[in-house]
DNA sequence: CTGAAAGCGCTTACAG
DNA sequence: CTGAAAGCGCTTACAG
């Protein structure tokens, strides 16, 4: 009758434990603590108070095994690291999925790994019933061995996935293009007749869509969508296709751009360059991230929401995992956040 | 005979099943996996064989049930996350820890948790047995919680904690004090002679130390440590503490910044003055992020080895969780990279 | 409403 | 070197 592990930690009650101190058994403890109602209002309390004495924690490992759930989702990270940790976006996302899970018994596992090239260890532990689902969060969602993840566990996408794998695939998006119309529209009713774009990368369905976002909306302005450099959503890309663009047309008297990181890119550059924002180029960018009114100039940008994004994908995974019926995409409003920069 | 569950998902093999494909016991396949010397050859090969025909996984859960350990390590991160993911610094820890841990069989679990008030699911899931250890990866690694948490499982942190607790502490760190010694000792070789500090927070080892370093190298040199202003490692926080600097003390002919954003928040407002770096004003940062490189002026830095530190704290748990014997103290080396800044 | 019993998928003495 | 058996801590029909 030791309670104390040989290293001198104790050892943790187990429910015989709580069953012995409550005077039940262990199945009546094991129906309070799942929240079963066959069980006496007595018996109940009796067993709060035990589990509370005993500061019981029921065991993960003896749970999961007997339910063949390891209460656990993976957040996939298929990205450059330092890209990764250096948008705004990608925290926004993760903070919103840490949220929505948290009053739930999941817990979230870190997969950081090479958008190209997976390591078997983190295939195996994906597929190999170590998690009840996964979360991917990338710009690169149409990476191979990630489309066909779905036929193995339940994924929710933050942002549509390039293509779509053979197993059902679930995301939570903005309508891109609709969005970057709407930034696109602020510049032309603004006058603006010369409106660039810095786009994202083509391979990424965030790049594509509000690149034909803004191109729609030049054209529907009968205005020529000639203007146009892209990006990878980073700062330094940023300043690099600005610099790209100001050669190629030096004319433009605007620039709407896919990603708030890329606008201070661009910023820095003009601003190095003497030009006027928003009076000689007016400056849209897309995110409305902390980086939007990080710098000197208040960026007037297209909102995501982010964290709420998170959340959603989150929700969209409970219910997933619940067996509740969930369409396959969940698409949430933006809105232009009007600043200093147009 | 089933193989496939309700869902329509194939059921995972299990060890029984390898066991008779293979035809031997249970026994000698766990064995096998386990990489017990006590089989023979012949056996060994034909249970590798079976486990690649079945493409068998263990199950995590029944595992670490019949072994009390749960093969996976808490990554807490006790911090703002726009600070916490705004930071290259912790991005590199982080990545050096996933990397520490890739040929290992111990997954990392995220916490995202608020300095101040940890979620009471937090605390239960961290000291109820669910993990076999945790990284604290923060600057506020003082937390009353956190330092207790040493007495319920092997910790290790990213960075001196501030105050010891109860149970014994482990850190990886690099000689603050020493580092920032050396920065500023470059500004004095440079001939600079009112050289002031961005500091850190004072309720922050890396703060205080780095700070103390500053002060000791001017008065070795013989000039008075007295221009002083405080940020919190943060961009924001750098240019407005750099705007304090130059009200108060107007001078002021070098800086040292006690992290690589404040530098760069601290660029940003010398060049809005007009104040030509490094001609007029030398800065010297800490950190040597990838922030360092990504603006116009290349920043001279105190490079310290982040994604080492990650990968040591790693293999210090790893030590820890082996029952290897484990200095307390990490330190790793760091060294000044000049560039163009000063 | 309650408890005894079987079983989830492993590992590990124990006996051979 | 190998296998039968017990047991890790839970949950859940099943019988009462």
């Amino acid at each position: 009758m030791t309670d104390t592990s040989q290293n001198g930690r104790r050892a943790a009650p187990t429910l015989e434990a709580v069953a012995a101190e409550a005077g039940v058994s262990k199945s009546t403890v094991s129906r309070v603590i799942n929240g079963s109602n066959q069980v006496s209002p007595d018996a109940a309390a009796a067993v709060e108070a035990a589990i509370e004495r005993l500061n019981y924690v029921p065991n993960r490992a003896a749970r999961s095994l007997v339910n063949s759930r390891t209460m656990a989702i993976a957040l996939v990270v298929p990205e450059d690291t330092t890209r990764f940790f250096g948008d705004p976006y990608f925290a926004a996302i993760m903070q919103g999925i840490a949220r929505g899970l948290e009053t739930s018994d999941y817990v979230l596992t870190l997969q950081l790994t090479s958008p190209s090239h997976p390591s078997t260890k983190t295939i195996r532990y994906l597929t190999g019933g170590n998690v009840d689902g996964a979360f991917v969060i990338s710009h690169h969602s149409g990476d191979h061995f990630l489309t066909e993840l779905g036929t193995s566990l339940p994924v929710v996408f933050g942002g549509r996935p390039l293509r779509t794998g053979p197993g059902s695939s679930y995301f939570v998006d903005v309508d891109n293009a609709a969005a970057a119309a709407t930034g696109t529209k602020h510049l032309v009713d603004l006058g603006r007749r010369r409106i660039a774009i810095l786009a994202g990368p083509v391979n990424m369905p965030a790049g594509v869509d509000r690149t034909s976002g803004w191109r729609e909306a030049l054209n529907e302005a009968g205005l020529d969508p000639k203007r146009i450099a892209h990006g990878d959503f980073s700062h330094a890309s940023g300043a690099a296709a600005m610099r790209e663009l100001l050669e190629q047309h030096p004319d433009l008297d605007a620039v709407f751009v896919a990603s708030d990181l890329m606008a201070m890119g661009a910023l820095t550059v003009l601003r190095d360059r003497g030009i006027a924002v928003p009076d000689d180029v007016a400056v849209v960018g897309f995110d409305d991230s902390p980086a939007a009114v990080a710098g000197p100039i208040q960026l007037t940008t297209v909102h995501q929401p982010s964290q709420e994004m998170g959340y959603a994908m989150a929700s969209m995974m409970l219910d997933l995992l619940g067996g509740k019926p969930v369409e396959h995409a969940r698409i949430l409003p933006t809105h232009l956040v009007v600043r200093d920069s147009a």
